[in-house]
DNA sequence: GTGGTCTAGACCACA
DNA sequence: GTGGTCTAGACCACG
């Protein structure tokens, strides 16, 4: 089943983060987690612009990073589909550099390694 | 002790975060957990900005916000101190909103918070 | 012979050259190396366009380009044929363009003709 | 010495090629050649973009790519320089796909090897 | 209909 | 000063 509602994407408008680097990466989880499967075409992107109010060139760019990414792929003059998905260790890797830095804050706070896990822990429990 | 040495701070110029935001959450956290005790003196901007060969005004900037934010003092003709450190608290609150990333970024994954939880352990041991 | 197999032509989608573009010069080629002969009946857009999953649309628009340029000709009710070949000065004029755009990309490198043309006599014979 | 004149670059408005890319493609050749060497400052994005008449933008995203790429850096605050350049392989490597393309289109021809060698000598030649 | 490109002009963060 | 981002709106190529 195809991906129709552009309400796939909350942008924060506020964030520090760009627009278009929210929404690549929105879709890069997205599409390594299986939410979105190869061949699911994506909402184009005049549709996006206009459910987000954004300008098309925004979420033009992000898709022109996502198709260099090979995360998606352009069939001409029909849109864009997801393409192949990041494997099962790309999961991982997707997350690892936030764990990273949060061990580094960590370190440097020098905080008890089980106080900082339990902590997570109880995040991770709200977050869900 | 004072804390001479300008080697203190490792900023890495290539990473997205502005340098000037490098510098302060590296003192934020160090002041926090005492590893910069009230009454210590910081080094110069001029010092700091020579050993990392940084724009002294991105130094400048640093001590101005940290002076804002009550963790560095000026002395007039002393340069700056370190003022009071941050409550036992503050020192988890600041760790708080990296956590709280990786537990969203963890849940668009759809990854189950142990295999969140047992990677995140290693990165600490990692780290460490 | 006539020209029955609509796989006579390869396609590359992912290329960003335009596909209709694609089939104009593969015929042209063809056509003037003398592997499509005059009276010879071309494979007609349906065909085509199911043999390699195009839009008939996409077929259509490089054969109306090649009968304005007289390689193809339109019979009515038969479909298209092979017109005339171009001539033998011709063939090498179709080449010629990518051998001067090479030829421009290797002075921009600063490489040595002798160096860039035996790389060439390499390749030239891989493609063989 | 740094790339003082902006006038490096020569972009052709009637091409289909964009003129971002075409941009893109000098700087990586200029870099590979040598012509460009490691830590010379590029000109800056307006520089480039009043000399050429073209819009900031346009320019900027050659920039973008070309830092993704590794070919430039950026230094913030401060603007764009090489960074390091293609070794002596890829050297070769950027002119192989033009190559490649040409002996397609010779063998489509049915171009005996010699006589395209010749051809493309004399091209060479004429391009010195 | 699709995405790609470009312009014009604005604002912001960084050094 | 630098590059980065975004908007608004236009035109083009492709299918």
């Amino acid at each position: 089943m195809p991906a129709h509602p552009a309400s796939l994407f909350s942008i924060a408008t506020g964030s520090p983060e760009p627009i278009y680097r929210q929404l690549v990466e929105q879709v890069r989880r997205l599409s390594a987690s299986g939410q979105l499967r190869p061949g699911d075409e994506m909402p184009s992107v005049r549709e996006i612009a206009q459910a987000l109010t954004l300008n098309p060139m925004t979420v033009s760019k992000a898709y022109g990073l996502l198709e260099m990414e090979g995360v998606l792929a352009r069939r001409r003059g029909l849109g864009m589909v997801v393409a192949a998905p990041a494997e099962k260790a790309d999961i991982v890797g997707l997350l690892r550099p936030t764990l990273e830095r949060a061990a580094v804050e960590a370190r440097q706070l020098e905080l008890d390694p089980d106080t900082v896990l339990s902590l997570f822990a109880i995040i991770l429990k709200e977050t869900k």
